[in-house]
DNA sequence: GGCAAAACGTCGGCTGGCCGACGGACAGTC
DNA sequence: GACTGTCCGTCGGCCAGCCGACGTTTTGCC
């Protein structure tokens, strides 16, 4: 649900279509930059050309990712995060006025909007069930689960599953600590629920497993 | 931050301008009608004439607020809540497939709808930050302070707080317990930080006492 | 008024998971 | 290769706050 706030592209190739990014300026990041924090008002929208955003809340000593942005993910930053580019990026970047402007006089390019809002909202939604609702072992399941179901390759033992977020990355998306994530993953994979290809992949057997551990609490 | 998702009566009045409400229908509804549920996908549009709706999240007995509508506030089921109505309430209401179409064909009412997803959209990451960053005690300080801005009178000895909301709804709008906020609550009392004035209301000697207590951790 | 139902106050046990700490395993870099 | 920085694995102490339990107060309703 969170991670990548899901692929875009469908909004993309639409986005092309209608010309939507008239107005849109193109901008090189360097790996480190802060786009944007909750302090600073000037309120824009954008769209990831290459590379990878992180946006993500800061508390004392503390951050909480609410999801990380690729290449055709659509934002806005009307709402008060953090927006950082973790990789040298290149995104398409407008004002908001300007954008209204846009909207006032270009009724197709609403819908596009309200889906990028409607998506955002789904995804706060959705983060806040977790930390309300659920165990850490049950959210971790459904992040790896989700994960698999999008990114994972069938092969004959089981999904090869690319996980390109270090064990810090994925305790912040998820609201829980490095420990917690480093010590339930190399539990579940004595159990046999997974197992380590690289450090930059897994493998996942069956993907019931995994969604046997999503429940709430049963 | 959450607790009705604040005063929208400037929409209200801008949109009664614009018309807003063409194509909307008026309903009433009975005491506990549940209007939406996160499985029904008949998305819509709605602004409450009278009464109090209250939005949630439901996970294994257990229950999450977001927020109560009150009249003039607007919301839309895009996202996956419950929504209740608490009181006998009379709403607004119309299907999303048809306020797209009125979107698309008169732009004035895009600003409003633009508004209305950001601030369901600043209320989520508020929400989110209070669970993941905040400590209970600070949860209900934040949010009796901010009752009290609103809908505080001044009177000589303080302010006086009308509190319309069981220990149960506060406990569920801030992610606790029933019995967490009675604690706090009667521990501040002790410690003269606030005053019972009847069950339905409170008197703030000194509303700094309050904001010292929503830090994060110092 | 009287009764049932709802709301509130308080206590103690129990536990998920945070935190600090420390050592090992991988990269890059010279 | 040696050197350094980042990441990963694991352990134990500790505590916020959830949960069940039970008595008391308030409210609503006939």
């Amino acid at each position: 649900m969170h991670a990548h706030a899901h692929r875009a592209r469908p909004d993309f190739a639409e986005a092309a279509q209608n010309a939507l990014l008239d107005g849109f300026t193109l901008r090189e990041l360097a790996k480190g930059y802060l786009l944007s924090t909750p302090t600073c008002p000037r309120n824009q929208v954008l769209m990831v050309q290459s590379g990878r955003l992180r946006v993500y809340l800061a508390g004392d000593n503390r951050e909480l990712n609410l999801s990380f942005l690729e290449a055709g993910d659509i934002y806005t930053t009307h709402t008060p995060t953090y927006v950082e580019a973790v990789v040298p990026s290149a995104i398409w970047l407008i004002e908001t006025p300007v954008f209204a402007r846009k909207l006032a006089t270009d009724p197709s390019v609403t819908p596009v909007m309200m889906r990028v809002m409607g998506r955002l909202l789904s995804n706060a939604v959705g983060l806040i069930e977790d930390l309300a609702f659920r165990e850490v072992p049950a959210r971790l399941a459904r992040f790896l689960w989700q994960l698999a179901e999008r990114r994972g390759h069938r092969l004959e033992h089981g999904w090869l599953v690319p996980l390109d977020f270090s064990m810090q990355d994925i305790a912040s998306l998820l609201g829980t600590t490095r420990q917690s994530v480093s010590s339930l993953i190399n539990q579940w994979e004595r159990e046999g629920i997974l197992q380590r290809q690289s450090r930059r992949s897994l493998l996942v057997p069956s993907l019931d497993a995994l969604k046997a551990r999503c429940a709430p609490l049963p």
